[in-house]
DNA sequence: CTGAAAGCGCTTACAG
DNA sequence: CTGAAAGCGCTTACAG
């Protein structure tokens, strides 16, 4: 069975292809074309299963109705479901969306960008790995619009939305010292990224204004691509000294981290939250039937996944604007559980 | 910047596009053009920041390099895994992925296939969901090869891999049992799947070689959009009866119904595995950091989102080959940890 | 009201 | 060795 084209219904019919073309956009009232041709159109369109191809009419229109969306991992749930809101809003608007796990890797990231470019995005979600910076810059000078999401570049003007991640941190760090914890420390990931940065600021900023001092042996900062070993190590370190200087509460900067990290608690037979109390970003789903279900910094996915995709649109729909920026900085929840005790 | 083309580089060097995207296709050799205009081309080609459109190549060569993916939810951890796995296997030979969430809803994928078909993909990778068989029967009638994952259906000659599903769950139940647990209940989903009622039947024939009786109370069927509450319930009437009536075993037929199953039985006040032991389809990150760390059925999802782009691409390249169906019943992992006790 | 024609950016027979 | 031309399936000015 070969496809059918907008040629064959209008050889079918005995019409020219252009009126076909008409009616099947939906044109026909505008051209004033009788009811009963519309109706033959359509039916005849039904019949032979007619599928508009539409790289063709990407290829004529400079449209294709498809936004690239390059996150760090999609296997990794927080993308997952900012990848799964992504997708909802994209389809309601009749947009499809190729997926890229960038893995944080500048490499492939490129790489990616540069084959979404040759698929004809109409425009990208991107949540950029660090040094990427030249490739947003690149894509700022051409004119397919992108929205960066999780995290942005300050030197560099854009769409973005992100989340308070200062605030956040300040939160949750804030928390823990009211319930009495001294010794907070701050488990992290390498990754020079301004998210990742104001979190462990905002953490520090909490210390500070309750009066204590940011003592750096209490921030852990582990390679993006960390084994159980280099957490286990970690913790072992923030707690396995004399007890004045041990560490009583642990922030995670990644569900990832903390997901990890509580995993490596258990085995070293520590108790949470009367060892050691916890708090981790991300709401993870695996969060809620921890031994201590974890106190937690939620972030509007939905959110999030809406606006950039919205964000998209708008540009796309009226790209002769002046380059105005579209740029959020939404709240984030925080959600008490058991892991800081009370 | 508007993007170059083919016909930009070859007016810019006096030579025919034709020329060009010889040289550009690597058929310089093959046509013997002299190495030294294919430098030029190639020079400028790079200078210009050439990116083929690969939606006009595709219009002429009638391949996208593009496949669809419809599985039920990229947020799922499972399928995100699995979509993953896809996504590298594609990538790594040239294809994007446009992925789809269907919900286990087949008007949405419904839908989905019409959009992809639409995008002129040259494959599909479909976890179909139930009552879709005539969406696969129409798929088969195209020329558009698919593969099915995950479930496939029995009445529909199609390329699939799945797992065995039927052994997996013998096994699981046949742990159980070997460590002495009499009621055994399964936790299920009320979807109609070769898969989702392979788990139950190999629970079940485990139970009766093991020279048990299958009882029909014991074997919950949740509606597949489940609240909490569902489960709740669910547990309550499997626990909350007679002593020598009451379940000392749940398997749990995948990670979601598992994970909210542990967590109520957690809200219940129950203890895994002294009160009741645990198996889950699906190793789910959070299994490992429970309060008993769960034993799992675990798929291959390299293997299968790996050989799923293989077979596509297999039939994509050979599409005129008398239609030899691929079918592949992989083995699963049975991962023992605490939920059982021992 | 309807159709012939051009053209989006490619690839690929065909001709020389 | 190289180029002119056709054509993939559409949309859309233009003409009548």
């Amino acid at each position: 069975m070969k496809k059918t084209s907008l040629n064959d219904i209008a050889q079918h019919l005995g019409v020219s292809k252009t009126l076909v073309s008409f009616v099947l956009n939906g044109r026909g009232k505008e051209f004033r074309i009788s009811d009963e041709i519309c109706k033959k159109v359509m039916d005849a369109a039904k019949e032979m299963n007619y599928q508009p191809n539409r790289i063709a009419q990407g290829l004529r229109t400079g449209k294709t109705n498809t936004i690239g969306l390059i996150i760090a991992d999609i296997a990794n749930p927080f993308f997952g479901k900012l990848g799964r809101e992504i997708e909802q809003e994209a389809a309601s608007n009749g947009y499809s969306v190729i997926f890229c796990s960038s893995d944080e890797n500048p490499e492939k990231s490129k790489q990616q960008i540069s084959m979404l470019q040759q698929n004809q995005v109409d425009g990208y979600i991107i949540s950029p790995p660090m040094n990427s910076e030249s490739q947003i810059r690149a894509l700022s000078k051409g004119k397919t619009p992108f929205v960066l999401i999780d995290r942005y570049f300050p030197e560099i003007e854009s769409n973005y939305i992100v989340v308070d991640n200062f605030d956040a941190a300040y939160q949750a760090t804030n928390h823990l010292l009211k319930l009495g914890r001294k010794k907070i420390a701050n488990i992290t990931v390498n990754l020079d990224l301004v998210n990742m940065k104001a979190r462990t600021e905002g953490y520090q900023k909490a210390l500070i204004d309750f009066g204590l001092e940011v003592d750096k042996n209490l921030v852990k900062v582990l390679p993006f691509s960390h084994e159980n070993n280099d957490i286990t190590r970690a913790i072992i370190e923030l707690v396995g000294c004399k007890d004045d200087l041990k560490a009583d509460a642990i922030l995670f900067s990644t569900s990832k981290l903390g997901l990890n990290g509580i995993e490596c608690i258990s085995a070293l037979g520590l108790k949470i939250p009367d060892d050691i109390a916890v708090v981790s970003f991300d709401n993870a789903d695996a969060y809620k039937i921890c031994v201590s279900p974890v106190t937690v910094v939620a972030q509007p996915l939905q959110e999030i996944g809406k606006k950039a995709v919205n964000i998209l649109l708008d540009k796309i729909n009226s790209p002769d604007d002046i380059p105005k920026f579209q740029q959020y900085t939404l709240k984030t929840e925080f959600i008490v559980r058991k892991s800081c005790g009370s």
